[in-house]
DNA sequence: AGGAGGACGTTCTCGTTCCGTAAGGTGCCG
DNA sequence: CGGCACCTTACGGAACGAGAACGTCCTCCT
């Protein structure tokens, strides 16, 4: 997803297309509602053939492949997959049987770039379908060059290409939710928002417990702020949400206050 | 779930159907009585036979479905009404039995907007449909252009996306509905509303205390007014209401031809 | 493999803030 | 002068956010 990173500048990222790969239908109904739930535009196929066409028509953004499939396995269609000079670059997320860890370890080698292990969560494989694009964006970013080049507001700075943030000199040391959190509120500073927004915009969820976004503001909170009791750059607005204050120049407030009358 | 309560000035909303659908009648009892509280025209359904006959036929604008239920269960029904092209894009908020994970993904799954577990509270309930319905309608909307830019009305400024206010260049510390009120009377200078009308525009209810709003406009008062015994910005209008007066030229706009003596 | 460490989501408790209502007072109108 | 509408104050409860701690999963290192 990298929603997060894309948002400050790109108001509606373009949708990607992930084509789902699995036989059985419920499950290829519940990945596929889930991908739709976070936003993407999803394509299906029952079998290896039928994969390797919508593959070379669509072009998708991301495959995620059943191993065990009828007509040709899933470790076929990955080996044609990165054999075809169009698909050759295109992240796989394969999803194994338990255990099964042989075929695993194969798939890797043939490229695939994750797997999952089934019976999975629905919101795994999508946490594992972002990490996945996030990195292989990063990777080759040549014409989605529009990703921000470091930004900045006040003493802080934020590189999403290199993933890294600093406050003033020091570089600071955030996980992958904490820098996603600052990186999206830095990209819209003054701008208030609620749990549930950040909970979509940041976690790309619809759903879940909104306690999450409070913690995670506490933890960033610990890492950026002078006084964690007294936040200045990340303010609590009651009843509301967080919003990113820019104060930039501290000294120059205008506390000039108008003696009308 | 706090957020249900943040449009502040959005115009009156459309009286929306709401469908009911649980087998215990106690539940059901419940529901619909804060539903229609509300201000929703609530229907019910005892069963997922009676739930498609009902949603077929009136069309409802979202519907409060329970999982278990004789006949035909809610994932069933979940999944019908989705097929049909009427009842396609209709939010479902499900009702699930606590830790009963794997419905609940399933619920999602088949295309559930939202669910909440039993026991919930009925306030919950209700913040948690109209969250959806905000949604869905924001969906549908894309050109709403909701974004207000910060506006002004003499020396207030309120800044909406921020939810910040000034007076001068004094910041107000607002609380939620304080903010939520002002912002509203700001939108709409010159115009005199009933406490019963702001209950409505600026706290979503129909029903409730009426001296609620007097009270919050005391408060209020006591913010923004430089002497809040003698209120020149949130006028009283007698046997009416109240109306915010921008008295953007000092001097000019004194037409409130003042009573006393 | 096995174990240590970290990241993350969840849950619980606690203190604070906020909000709705009730009750009595005051001013406006007939 | 009586009645009504509005004002003012106070209070109890509920909602909210902060903080701390726990359990789980993943990763990395040995």
């Amino acid at each position: 997803m990298s929603e997060a990173l894309d948002a400050p500048a790109l108001p509606a990222p373009v949708p990607r297309r992930i084509l789902v790969v699995d036989d059985d239908p419920t499950v290829a109904e519940v990945v596929s509602g889930y991908l739709q739930r976070a936003g993407y535009a999803v394509d299906r196929a029952v079998d290896g053939r039928a994969a390797l066409e919508r593959a070379a028509a669509l072009h998708p953004d991301l495959v995620v492949l059943d191993l065990m499939l009828p007509e040709i396995d899933g470790l076929e269609v990955c080996r044609r997959l990165r054999a075809e000079p169009l698909s050759q670059a295109v992240p796989i997320v394969m999803l194994t049987a338990k255990g099964d860890e042989h075929d695993r370890i194969l798939g890797l080698e043939l490229g695939a770039d994750d797997y999952v292990t089934k019976p999975f969560s629905p919101r795994e494989l999508v946490l594992r379908i972002q990490s996945v694009l996030r990195r292989s964006a990063g990777a080759a970013a040549p014409a989605a060059a529009v990703d921000e080049g470091p930004f900045t507001a006040g003493d802080l700075r934020v590189d999403p290409t290199a993933r890294r943030a600093w406050r003033g000199a020091r570089e600071l040391t955030l996980t992958l939710r904490e820098f996603d959190l600052l990186a999206f509120l830095l990209g819209h500073p003054g701008t208030a928002f609620g749990r549930d927004e950040l909970m979509r915009r940041v976690w790309g969820w619809d759903f879940g417990d909104l306690s999450t976004v409070t913690v995670h503001v506490r933890r960033l909170r610990e890492k950026i702020e002078d006084d964690p009791a007294a936040p200045r750059l990340i303010t609590t607005v009651w009843g509301v949400g967080y919003r990113f204050d820019p104060s930039d120049a501290p000294g120059r407030a205008a506390e000039t206050a108008v003696p009308h009358a």
